[in-house]
Formats: structure tokens, C-alpha cells, sequence
RNA sequence: GGCCCCAUCGUCUAGGUAGGCCUAGGACACCGGGUUUUCAACCCGGCAACAGGGGUUCGAAUCCCCUUGGGGCUACCA
């Protein structure tokens, strides 16, 4: 049986990356009809953060991924926590010290980085070797008491080179002698990475690996862990990278420089209050600002908010946020570095299960493109079921604090029904928003009162049509749709001159649902009470 | 610096493992036109690539070498 893993450390909220690396793994489970697991890899105590592990894992549940052995559902190999899991690891460093395959060192990290320091002078690769004369039992005793911080390296065999069979790289080769001995024990006690992976990998029966590219010159390491403790070696897949279309890796430091470059951007801006929306002191503000510290994220999205900037997209969260469908993200993440070979690229999550096939991962690196995610995100929006697409809308209100959320679903349903073609549920939100509105307290966009209303006729074409309104007895869209364009055929104009007047009045903007089922939702009373209100408010202002 | 990976339209990619079917296909973006009550959506058309240089071969996008360019790693992070 195939058994797959995805082992996020949780350090923060699923990045677009991860997400793209839990999907192939579970994806390669999945096609199988094999297994996939979730692990917890929080060995470095100093990163962790307490509810990043349950983000990760409400991110991959809305993704759709869902994991057969780990965290809250449990399994028997768990637990699923690395740090639940130190005496296990303490087992097998034990074996490698009494069989000398692994030694202590009671190195500062001064002398390391003297010894690098001294490396790159040379021009040479820093590796670190086995001290002719391994301390003993009593060494590391008196290192203890001398109050030494005291390691764990594992002897790498010299002996012959490293042979790795990559799924995706094919055979690579590498030199022993260009290997360090790594650290496998860190002096907190906590395994390193490099040794939790290889024995939690052997113990849960992972057959294929499948991680980011970064890891395969991590790999030759790995499996010389794996002959010393007579693991068996799984089959490794190392993919492509995803670069950002802003420059650069595709990495979580970009929305705080994306904020960063707009408030220095701004000039007129009030540091203190911006702080305050941030939640953070003014201090902070000014530090991040030089450039010194960086604030947390939902710290970033706040000030974001409060100065009108949208940041590009990185963690899942984010496209949540930005009314993107679970699909479309599965759809495009699997095929960023990947494809069927067909020409085929919209899929559901079904048909990729069906056809994925790991052979099949592309080599070189793939640009994160949001433009080819947008049309992605359309189309599935025009092809998810309507019970589906309303379950994600609702979520996406839900998610952002809508008004839009106090609709029924019978409401909610046309929505969506009469926003066809939107690009995103964000869309679709912002053009619905107007329903909720208080009849005098319209958001009216100052650019689209002055071109429909202000300008020509708009405003007496605007009375016209409120009279006309009066007189219909019931609102429906066919009784609106007959009676505007009977009135643009009298006057002689386009159905836009009688439409978009009507249409700033009742939502403030140019851009809404189509005009005769944004009036037939809003209702007589409100619509009428809307151009009243819009009458004689912008008569005013022209005197 | 060292080690490793990669290289087809602006972008994602098909084709490469069995060299001729490739005057290199699709999608997104872009440009032009159409449709239209706004924004979208939709329809039609167009632009656009085998990084460079050497080989091997009757024949190379496809195999080999070099150059160049990009990426990764080089932590008591994962």
C-alpha cells in the first residue's frame, strides 16, 4: 500500500506552497486508494506558535484534503505530534552512540562560526567531521557539569558515494566528502528535523515522499540515517519550486513589504491611528517601518485594511479571504508544476485523483500567475453545483464579516444566480452589498455620480423614472425591465441613459447585479425611498 | 566560494524516457473586432517560444558536451 505524509511545522498559517505539497502527497495517496498522513513536525520549540497547527489544519480541511492517520482524528502509529514522540527518537539516538555511528560535541556556536567563518576564506564548503578521538561517557558527564551545551552528530560513512532515485531528478550522485555530520540531537534534547523525519517516516510505513526541492540535498543525508538504523529507503519525489509573479520567491514576507511600500507610499497618514488599527504601538509601527521588526500577520492585515491596500495573496487563508473557491485552488495548485498531458486543465478534484500520476511533476520552476488563478476561479464558479457554490459563499461572508450574510439562502441563491460570471465570491459580495445599505446611507462613488447623475440629464431622467416606478403596481423584474425600456424608446436613448441613473441611485455605484433584479430585490419601498433620497441630495448640491 | 537542480510563447505548459507525425499544440495574459442595461461573462480574429555554441545523426525542441542564465542548499529552521 502507498502511504503518504505532509509533515508542516507550525510555525504559521498554511502557505500557498504547503498547501501545493500536501495536495500532491495526498493526491498520490488518494489515486491509489493508499493512505495519507498528517504530522506535526514542532521540534523546534522556539518557532511554534500554539493555534498555528490548528490553522494548518482548518486551511487543509478547506481545501478538501483530509488525512486518514493524524492529529484530531488519531491512528496507530501515532502520536502525531513530534514532540509527543522524544522517547522514541531518544531509542534509536541511543542505538547509533553504542554502535559509534553517532557522537557528542560540545562545540559553541562561536567556534562553528569560526570554523565557517574560516571555510569560506578558503573558498571551500564548510563541512563538519568526526574529531579523531570520539569523547566518551565521562566527557560528556563533565561537559554536562561544566554546564556545556551538549550535541548529537551523526557520522556520516565515508565509504561510497550517495545514490538517490528521484521520481522526479532521476539518479543524483552525491559526494560524501562534501557532506557534514550533521546534528541529530539538538542540547534542548529535541531531535533535529533531519532525524524525527526519517524515524517517523519508518515507523508510519511512508513509501513515497514528495517535498520541495529545497529538501533533496537534504536527502543524501536521510538515507545514510536510513542504512545506519536499517530503515528501509521510500521513494522520493523532489518538486519544483513556486516563484511570485511580485519577484522573487513566493514567500510570507511579501505582504508585510507589500504594506510597508504602500504606507511610505502615502503621505498624508496618520501613523498613530494606523497603529491602532493594527493593534500595535506606535513604536512598533515605526520599527517595522525602518524595517526592524515585523508585526504578525493579522496585525499586517489590519493596517492593510485600514489604509485601503490589498496584499498579494500567500497563505491559503488569504484567497479565502479574497473569494476564491476551495476548487479553483486544488485546480491550480495541481497544476502548477504538474499536468494530466492532455489539454485539459479545468478539473475537479475528482477527475485530478483519477489521473495523477507523480511521474508526471515538471522539473523546472513554475511563476505563481494570479491572473491564470482568477480565470481558473471563474470558471469553476460557473461549473461547481449550485448547492456547492452557495456553501462557499456563505462561507466567504462568514469569513470576511459581510452584511451580506444576513440573506437567507433562497436570497443568497439568487445572488448568486444573477451574478453569473463573476471572477470571485469578493466580487460578487461587493455588488450585493448594496442591499443591505440604509436607504439614506448609501455609499455613493463620487466618480459615478458625477458621470451618470450630475452630468446630462441623469438627475431629472432619474425623477422620471421614479415616477414611472410609483406607478408600477408590483416590483417584478419583467414589469421594470418593460417599463425602462418604454421609456428609453419614448426619449429616444440607449437603455443605459434610463438604466445606470436608476442604478446609482439604489446601490452608489456604477457596477451592480443586472438593474431589474437589483430594484425587484431591493423592493418598491426601498428603491422609491432610495431615489428620493438621491433626488435630493445631489439637487442640492447643484442648486 | 562549494555542492545540487533546472532551461519551449510574457506566464502555466504539450512534445523530450522509443530523434522524423513540430512550417512546435493548448490555456492564461495581451491586442483588434462583435454582443451588451453597468461590471463581468460570452463569440470571432491576431501577436508570440525550442537561451547560445559545439557535436552525434540522412535527420535534433528531443541524445551528448561546453557557455550563459535562473533556482535551491550551504543552521542546535523545517
Amino acid at each position: 500500500m502507498i502511504v503518504t505524509r505532509f509533515a508542516p511545522s507550525p510555525t504559521g498559517y498554511l502557505h500557498v506552497g504547503g498547501a501545493r505539497t500536501a495536495l500532491f502527497n495526498w493526491l498520490i495517496a488518494r489515486h491509489s486508494g493508499g493512505k495519507f498522513i498528517l504530522r506535526i513536525e514542532d521540534t523546534d520549540t522556539k518557532r511554534n506558535t500554539p493555534t498555528a497547527a490548528q490553522q494548518v489544519m482548518d486551511d487543509l480541511r478547506w481545501l478538501g484534503i483530509d488525512w486518514d492517520e493524524g492529529p484530531q482524528i488519531g491512528g496507530e502509529n501515532g502520536p502525531y505530534y513530534q514532540s509527543q514522540r522524544l522517547e522514541i527518537y531518544k531509542t534509536y539516538i541511543d542505538k547509533l552512540i553504542s554502535e559509534g555511528k553517532a557522537y557528542y560535541c560540545f562545540d559553541t556556536s562561536e567556534q562553528l562560526a569560526q570554523a565557517r567563518k574560516k571555510a569560506e576564506a578558503e573558498k571551500q564548503n564548510f563541512v563538519y567531521r568526526r574529531p579523531e578521538v570520539l569523547p566518551t561517557e565521562s566527557d560528556v558527564k563533565k561537559a554536562i557539569s561544566d554546564g556545556k551545551s551538549v550535541t548529537i552528530r551523526f557520522a556520516i560513512p565515508q565509504d561510497a558515494p550517495i545514490i538517490v532515485e528521484d521520481i522526479i531528478r532521476g539518479t543524483v550522485t552525491f559526494d560524501p566528502a562534501q557532506l557534514s555530520d550533521f546534528i541529530i540531537c539538538k542540547s534542548d534534547g529535541f531531535p533535529t528535523y533531519h532525524f524525527a523525519v526519517v524515524v517517523d517516516d519508518e515507523l508510519m510505513a511512508v513509501t513515497h515522499v514528495c517535498r520541495g526541492q529545497e529538501h533533496l540535498m537534504n536527502t543524501p543525508c536521510h538515507q545514510a540515517l536510513q542504512k545506519a538504523l536499517g530503515f528501509r529507503i521510500p521513494a522520493y519525489a523532489h518538486m519544483s519550486v513556486t516563484v511570485s509573479d511580485t519577484g522573487g520567491k513566493l514567500s510570507k514576507r511579501e505582504r508585510p513589504k507589500v504594506l510597508k511600500t504602500a504606507i511610505k507610499a502615502k503621505n498624508e497618514i496618520d501613523l498613530q491611528k494606523l497603529a491602532n488599527a493594527g493593534g500595535i504601538s506606535i513604536d512598533e509601527l515605526n520599527q517595522f517601518l525602518k524595517g526592524k521588526i515585523v508585526p504578525d500577520m493579522p496585525a499586517i492585515d489590519a493596517m492593510a485594511d485600514f489604509i485601503e491596500v490589498k496584499l498579494p495573496e500567500i497563505n491559503v487563508v488569504d484567497f479565502r479571504k479574497s473569494g476564491y473557491l476551495p476548487e479553483t485552488m486544488v485546480n491550480f495548485l495541481a497544476m502548477l508544476g504538474w499536468n494530466p498531458g492532455g489539454e485539459k486543465e479545468i478539473m475537479t478534484t475528482t477527475e485530478l485523483i483519477e489521473c495523477f500520476d507523480p511521474n508526471r511533476l515538471t522539473k523546472s520552476n513554475s511563476l505563481f500567475d494570479r491572473k491564470k488563478l482568477i480565470s481558473f476561479n471563474t470558471e469553476h464558479i460557473k461549473t461547481v453545483s449550485k448547492e456547492k457554490l452557495l456553501i462557499h459563499f456563505k462561507d466567504y461572508l462568514n469569513v470576511i464579516g459581510s452584511a451580506v450574510s444576513a440573506a437567507d439562502d433562497e436570497l443568497l441563491s439568487r445572488l448568486l444566480r444573477i451574478n453569473e460570471g463573476a471572477r470571485t465570491l469578493e466580487q460578487i459580495e461587493q455588488k450585493c452589498r448594496f442591499i443591505f445599505f440604509e436607504n439614506d446611507n448609501v455609499e455613493y462613488d463620487l466618480k459615478a455620480v458625477k458621470k451618470v447623475l450630475l452630468k446630462a440629464d441623469g438627475l431629472d431622467m432619474l425623477e422620471i423614472v421614479g415616477q414611472r416606478l410609483t406607478a408600477i403596481e408590483e416590483l417584478s423584474e419583467k414589469n421594470i425591465e418593460n417599463m425602462l425600456r418604454n421609456l428609453a424608446e419614448e426619449k429616444q436613448v440607449g437603455l443605459g441613459k434610463v438604466a445606470q441613473p436608476l442604478r446609482v441611485a439604489i446601490c452608489g455605484n456604477t457596477v451592480s447585479p443586472p438593474i431589474f433584479d437589483s430594484v425587484s430585490i431591493l423592493g418598491k419601498d426601498n428603491t422609491l425611498k432610495r431615489v428620493e433620497f438621491t433626488l435630493k441630495k445631489f439637487r442640492e448640491q447643484t442648486g
